[in-house]
DNA sequence: ATGGTGGCGCGGCCA
């Protein structure tokens, strides 16, 4: 059994308490984290090495920054799109042996039709170009992390106040639908969820404490490995603890092959 | 209420 998850933690250094209290708990197979916030030099390899994890990671000063911990070493694939020039650490893919894991923070896009906006469905493209190669080399594909994109209707906590809007809009819907076609399913949607299920919720306007959230953190998975998937689940305790990400980690549970 | 909160890093950007 192989259980996967992926958290935005917004800033490792912030988050390291609640990040090595969860990991304790939850004891994942393999994490995708995002928004680290670090540069490489600074990433607490030690604090999570002393937990059982090992590292690999892609970080940039403020901004941005992906990592993948992982029980067992895993060998780095990728920390970009192929092809597609970008300053912003986004990107980190890995070979885990019985599979390969890619991690993701999708940019936000600020606002429908702005340069950011622009800037996410270019990404998107490239994405979508690169992990339909990715999965004729790798058949069991995971593809995790903060799509920045809610999915549909069900995603949403007010759809109507939200129709159109960055995070929801038709073309952003439209590119992960893309994703989708590859064979890349959302595992979360293989089983039956409680509504108003969400991963994010906004700081402001106490948007946790009234459920005003969107599920924008995804895992999606290759044919063969969703035909394993066992439960996926949206954990909000470290949402409830002092000081916490707006993000509540995701995780997937695949029997064994 | 066109705001609100939080991280980074020390003014303003980003989410």
């Amino acid at each position: 059994m192989t259980v996967v998850a992926t958290w935005n933690v917004n800033s490792i250094r912030a988050r390291l308490a609640h990040l090595t209290e969860w990991l304790a708990h939850s004891t994942p197979d393999l994490v995708g984290l995002q928004e680290t916030k670090v540069q490489d030099h600074e990433f607490p390899v030690a604090e999570l090495a002393a937990l059982g994890y090992h590292c690999v990671y892609s970080g940039q000063k403020s901004y941005n920054g992906v990592a993948v911990l992982a029980r067992q070493p895993s060998t780095p694939i990728a920390t970009a799109i192929p092809g597609f020039a970008d300053e912003q650490k986004r990107v980190l893919a890995v070979d885990c042996g019985e599979l390969a894991l890619v991690n993701l923070y999708v940019p936000n896009g600020y606002e429908v039709g702005s340069d950011k906006y622009a800037y996410k469905l270019a990404w998107l493209d490239a994405l979508a170009d690169w992990l339909a190669t990715l999965l004729q080399r790798h058949p069991n594909l995971v593809v995790i992390g903060d799509f920045n994109i809610a999915p549909d209707d069900r995603d949403v906590h007010d759809p109507e106040a939200w129709r159109g809007k960055i995070l929801c809009s038709d073309a952003e819907r439209e590119r992960l639908a893309r994703l989708t076609a590859l064979g890349l399913a959302d595992v979360f949607r293989r089983f039956e969820q409680p509504p108003a299920t969400f991963s994010w919720w906004d700081y402001r306007a106490a948007g946790f404490r009234r459920n005003l959230g969107l599920r924008i953190d995804l895992i999606l998975a290759s044919p063969g490995l969703g035909a394993r998937a066992e439960t996926c689940t949206i954990d909000l305790t470290p949402r409830r603890w002092d000081k916490p990400s707006d993000h509540a980690p995701v995780i997937a549970r695949f029997g064994a092959a």
